[in-house]
DNA sequence: ACCGTTTCGTAACAGTGTTACGATATCTCC
DNA sequence: GGAGATATCGTAACACTGTTACGAAACGGT
C-alpha cells in the first residue's frame, strides 16, 4: 500500500560503484557520505539504510577490493613453470596495488579511523590467500621451494605488500628503472632463499 | 611591552609530546586538535601557531617517529657477525613498529587524509636509511651478501615493513609461535637468497 | 476521492579543522 | 603609582563531517 521501495540491493550496488569510483578519483579526503549520496543521485539516509554507517560502506569497499584482486590474479592461467608463475603473480599483485593505490590503502593500510578490518573481515582475502598458497604448493611439489606452503605464502605476500606500499609512497626509488630493479632483486632473492 | 609569549619552542615540544602520547593511547580517532590542546593545557590557536595546521602536527609526529626509530636501531652495537647484526636489526625494527603501531601507521601508512609524506619529508628517514645501508654494506664486504647495498637495503626494509604491517593488522597469524616463525622464514630466506 | 501506511529526504545535532577578533595582560613612560 | 600602547591570548564563530529524528510525500486499496 505504500510507495515502492527505492533503497534496494540494486541501489546498493550503484552506491558501492560510486564509492569505489570516488575513492579512486579523490582519495580518502573526498570519501564523504554526502558526496557519495550526491553522485549516486540519492540521499545520505539511503546510504545509511543500505550500509549501516560509513564503516559499513568502507567494509563493502574492502570486500570489493579483494574480489577484484582475486579476479585479477586468477585471470592469468598457470603455465608449466611454477617459478615463473610465482613471479607473474607478484607482477599482477603489484600492478593491481599500484593501479588502485587508494583501494589498496583500504585493503591493507587503514586510511580511515572508523574502519579497521578485524577477524570478521579476514574472510575477505580468503580467495586471494588460497590462490597464492596453491601456487606456492605447486612450486614446493616441483622441488623449486622448500618449507611450509602457508608460511611461504605469508612471507611472499608480505614482501609484495611491503614493496607496493613503498612504491605507492614513492619511497622505493625515483626512476622506474630503479623501482623495477628493486622489485626484481627482492622477489627473486626471496624465492632463491627458499631453496 | 606586551605580555610575554607563551607559544614558544618549549610549548611546541610539550604539545608534540602530548600528541605522541594521545596518538599511542587513543589512536587516530582521538587525534583531534581540541583534545591535544586540552591535554597540553593550552588552546587550539596555540597549536595552529606552533604547527600551522593538523598536517603540520602530523608532520612533526612523523619526524619524531623516525628519530626514535633511528635511536632504537643505533642503540644496538655492531658485533663481529654482519649477518647476525642484520637479523638483530630486523628484530629491533619489528619490536619498534609493533610496540608503537599507531606511530608506525603515521610513518608508513597514511591513517590521516590530510597528511601524506612527500619528497620534502623523505629526509626524515635518512638516518634510518643510512644505518640500514651501512649494515648491509658490511655484510657485502664480508662476502655474506652480494649486490647493490641500496637495492638490498630497500628490499630488506620493504620486507620488514610488510611483515610488521601484517602483524599489526593481525594478518600474519593467530599464535605468537606462527607469527615468529613466519618472520624467521621470510627474513632468513631473503638474506639467503642474496647469496 | 480519500485514507492509511510506508518510504523518502530535509534539516537538525554533535563533533571536527580552522580562524577572525575582541578581551587581556604586561611593559614602558610619565 | 597610574595610564596607555601593544602584542598575545583564547572565545566563539564558520564550514564541514557522520548520523538520525521527524515531518512531507507517494502510492495501493477501499
Amino acid at each position: 500500500m505504500p510507495r515502492p521501495k527505492q533503497r534496494t540491493p540494486v541501489l546498493r550496488d550503484q552506491v558501492l560503484d560510486v564509492a569505489l569510483d570516488l575513492l579512486a578519483r579523490e582519495g580518502a579526503a573526498g570519501f564523504s557520505t554526502r558526496a557519495i549520496a550526491r553522485e549516486a543521485s540519492t540521499s545520505t539516509p539511503a546510504v545509511y539504510e543500505l550500509f549501516g554507517n560509513r564503516a559499513g560502506l568502507l567494509r563493502a569497499v574492502f570486500f570489493a577490493g579483494f574480489r577484484r584482486l582475486a579476479e585479477r590474479l586468477a585471470a592469468r592461467p598457470e603455465s608449466d613453470d611454477p617459478r615463473a608463475d610465482l613471479l607473474a603473480l607478484a607482477d599482477d599483485y603489484r600492478a593491481f596495488l599500484v593501479a588502485h593505490p587508494e583501494l589498496a590503502g583500504v585493503m591493507f593500510s587503514r586510511p580511515f579511523a572508523d574502519f579497521s578490518p578485524g577477524p570478521e573481515e579476514s574472510q575477505a582475502g580468503a580467495d586471494v590467500r588460497d590462490l597464492v598458497v596453491a601456487r606456492v604448493r605447486r612450486a614446493i611439489d616441483a622441488r623449486i621451494l622448500r618449507g611450509d606452503a602457508t608460511d611461504i605464502a605469508h612471507a611472499y605476500v608480505s614482501l609484495i605488500q611491503g614493496l607496493a606500499a613503498a612504491e605507492n609512497a614513492r619511497r622505493l626509488g625515483t626512476s622506474k628503472a630503479s623501482v623495477d630493479r628493486r622489485w626484481r632483486v627482492a622477489v627473486e632473492a626471496l624465492l632463491d632463499g627458499l631453496r
